[in-house]
DNA sequence: GCGCAGGGGGTCG
DNA sequence: CGACCCCCTGCG
């Protein structure tokens, strides 16, 4: 647990603002001179664009190259995928140009189901300080830059949390969720754990919908973000459902098209990419109004 | 300024 | 298909 730094000197697909509002994360936040702080793990780290690289420094509890070439999908060849996905029409070419430098991190898989969970029929704000208050309360403290952060509680954090607690957090009715889903973690009536050893991406989102408050999109959402990493779902929510219809299904009513329409071009157009799709799609559309 | 109505990354029964 | 909790935002 120490303070380092690392300077990402060549890299491509790589835009700050892409990267942390493209709607997959909750914890970066943007300071006063553009770079973007955030929590993951047991690691506080600030990220910076310069004219030399990305730097990126903070207390960090393993070595922070490692890290960050994890954390930040660094492996991946987003090139490729942008090149596959602007082949496939105009709308793609657009939405792939302008969410350019999007990276989809790997965020540890509990705080992904419990922070899509919180995100049910809930707005970004809302949802983000719902998080920082449960960091606050439950997580581990940790100094950098004479600031204070707190990591994501681990399921044993809020082994003894009551209904009630969360509620005075302003969880709202997702008060029980949450408490039903770390008390079925923690007993592994659902083992997250093994989840990534899972072929089939169906076989793991049922297991997934076992657990209280997640249902289709924060399923796939889960599928989608975390570090399960499957790129063949496609979350639907109301921005793409939206971003959707009007691109190629042009009713006029858009609440009137099915998820399953949706999902089968989805699949017919996008195949295995189709989340990342989703990603580009999204942002673009959510961005742009 | 302040009070108030409206709505939000869905899920569940 | 309607209810669900409540913070945030925007308008009057």
């Amino acid at each position: 647990m120490k303070y380092q730094e690392f300077l990402l000197e060549k890299y491509d697909s790589f835009n700050l603002k892409d990267i942390f509002e493209c709607g997959q994360c909750f914890r970066w936040n943007e300071e006063p001179d553009e770079s973007y702080t955030g929590v993951f793990g047991s690691n506080v780290l600030n990220v910076q664009k310069t004219d030399k690289g990305i730097l990126f420094k903070g207390v960090c509890e393993n070595d922070i190259i490692n890290t960050v070439i994890d954390y930040f999908d660094l492996d991946r060849d987003y090139s490729e995928i942008k090149r596959t996905l602007a082949k496939i029409d105009d709308n793609m070419k657009e939405s792939v140009k302008f969410g350019d430098g999007i990276r989809i991190l790997n965020q540890d898989l509990w705080e992904t189901i419990i922070s899509f969970i919180i995100s049910a029929n809930n707005n970004i704000p809302r949802i983000k300080g719902i998080i920082e208050r449960l960091c606050k309360n439950y997580g581990k403290r940790i100094e950098f830059n004479d600031k204070v952060y707190y990591t994501f509680p681990r399921p044993e954090d809020l082994k003894d949390v009551t209904v009630e607690a969360y509620r005075q957090l302003g969880l709202g009715f997702r008060d029980i969720r949450i408490y039903e889903t770390t008390i079925m973690v923690l007993n592994k009536v659902v083992d997250i754990y093994k989840l990534k050893d899972i072929k089939d991406t169906n076989e793991i989102r049922n297991e997934l919908l076992k657990l209280a408050g997640v249902g289709d999109k924060v399923a796939d959402c889960i599928l989608l973000f975390s570090t399960l990493k499957r790129f063949d779902v496609f979350p639907i929510d109301v921005w793409v459902r939206r971003v959707m219809n009007d691109l190629y299904i042009h009713k006029d009513d858009e609440k009137s098209v099915s998820k399953k329409d949706i999902l089968k071009l989805a699949e017919d157009k996008f195949g295995k990419l189709s989340g990342i799709a989703q990603q580009y799609l999204f942002y673009w559309r959510r961005e742009l109004g």
